[in-house]
DNA sequence: TGCATTTTCACCCAAAAAGGTGATTTTAAA
DNA sequence: TTTAAAATCACCTTTTTGGGTGAAAATGCA
């Protein structure tokens, strides 16, 4: 496996040897540093990088929410900001371009670390299966789902039969007919991909 | 709008009331201050929370981690860590729990802030509706849906049965059992449940 | 301890879906 | 215009679901 690709945009090169420094003693590869916003434009057309280090404030511009919304619309990696601003303005202005993470400045080899884990991890899991939540669904319902019924709606979720459920569980097939009349009553369905497309919604709210 | 309820988990009670002034200061309401699993897990029960904080380490036990995972399957809430351990182990167990970040101890008012605001807009954004998309899918297999399959596919994934489609699409029901039968064949699937379950598969890819 | 809820299971019937075979008509491309 | 692929439809059998009734354990609280 090779190591994770990183870009770092920082307008002060003393930070930005620091911050090279501490990725590369965690084992990260630092492949450019950019100094300013065209010059990390260009470095993400021109390479493949895994996770971008912004700082927000390039030379008295903002320019790290232009790159932010460039690498969303054309590059889909993740990223976190570097910054020294902590002002509700500021961290306004930055959750909308949805961060990984937003570390302030100064801060430490562990910090980073830690927090690009983190990002990498959430960033790789995000386009995948959801998964359901038993609080969420019980408060749009009002015949409330038990937590044997949620074990039992998790499996229609996954596209098991009766039979398969039955034996996983180790009960009767009756039991879980049993266990899905009662899904069907409380979610107000009449079958299994209409339960699943119910859940959708449910968890969508 | 109201304050974003918080649940702080910490069992130095020193550091929980430091925690508990931060927020306080940034606008946040620390309803509950948890000392160990069993308090955080009831008050998890008893409350509606908008966010968690959680200590990984609870009186010698990794416990952060067990309320991580009962946050995820029952109550949806995004948490953060704030921890003192930094060790690679102890993060690669962590950032399977999905926390929306992790906030190295000791940290200050504004690193706790940044991070809570990134988390809670990035959590409320991360739903959304899912659309199937032709080519997306027969780039995976090898049997290529035709147009015709994918307008019964996609009503196989909004839950309809036979007789609505036929319905729908002006056909005999035996057309749509013919349609199926070959998309079943296509995705390698025997069920219309499993289909669902199939193409959410091959759309998060 | 007593009561309410949950979980377990059985049996029956009807409806829907799954699986197979075969065949005709349309459509689109060679 | 021939030909292959796609769309249409029929009929049949078996399996799985859905829907209804009822009831005995097990569990969890008060």
């Amino acid at each position: 496996m090779s190591r994770i690709n990183v870009l770092v945009v920082e307008d002060e090169p003393l930070i930005a040897t620091d911050i090279e420094e501490y990725l590369t003693n965690v084992d990260y590869k630092v492949s450019t540093i950019a100094k300013t916003k065209t010059e990390a434009l260009n470095a993400l057309k021109n390479h493949d990088f895994d996770l971008a280090l912004l700082d927000i404030n390039l030379g008295n511009n903002m320019d790290g929410f232009d790159i932010a919304n460039t690498i969303n619309s054309h590059y889909g990696i993740p990223f976190l900001y570097l910054t020294s601003y902590s002002g509700k303005n500021i961290v306004n202005q930055a959750k909308v371009t949805r961060p990984m993470g937003y570390i302030l400045k100064p801060f430490e080899e562990d910090d980073l670390f830690c927090s690009i884990e983190i990002a990498l991890y959430n960033h790789g899991q995000n386009q995948r299966p959801q998964n359901l939540c038993l609080r969420t669904i019980n408060d749009q319902i009002f015949l409330k789902i038990t937590s044997k019924e949620f074990d039992i709606l998790e499996d229609i979720f996954e596209g098991k039969t009766n039979k398969q459920m039955a034996t996983k569980h180790y009960v009767s097939i009756n039991t879980i007919k049993s266990h899905v009349k009662n899904l069907y009553e409380k979610l107000e369905t009449h079958s299994r991909s209409g339960t699943i497309v119910r859940i959708r919604e449910l968890m969508n709210n």
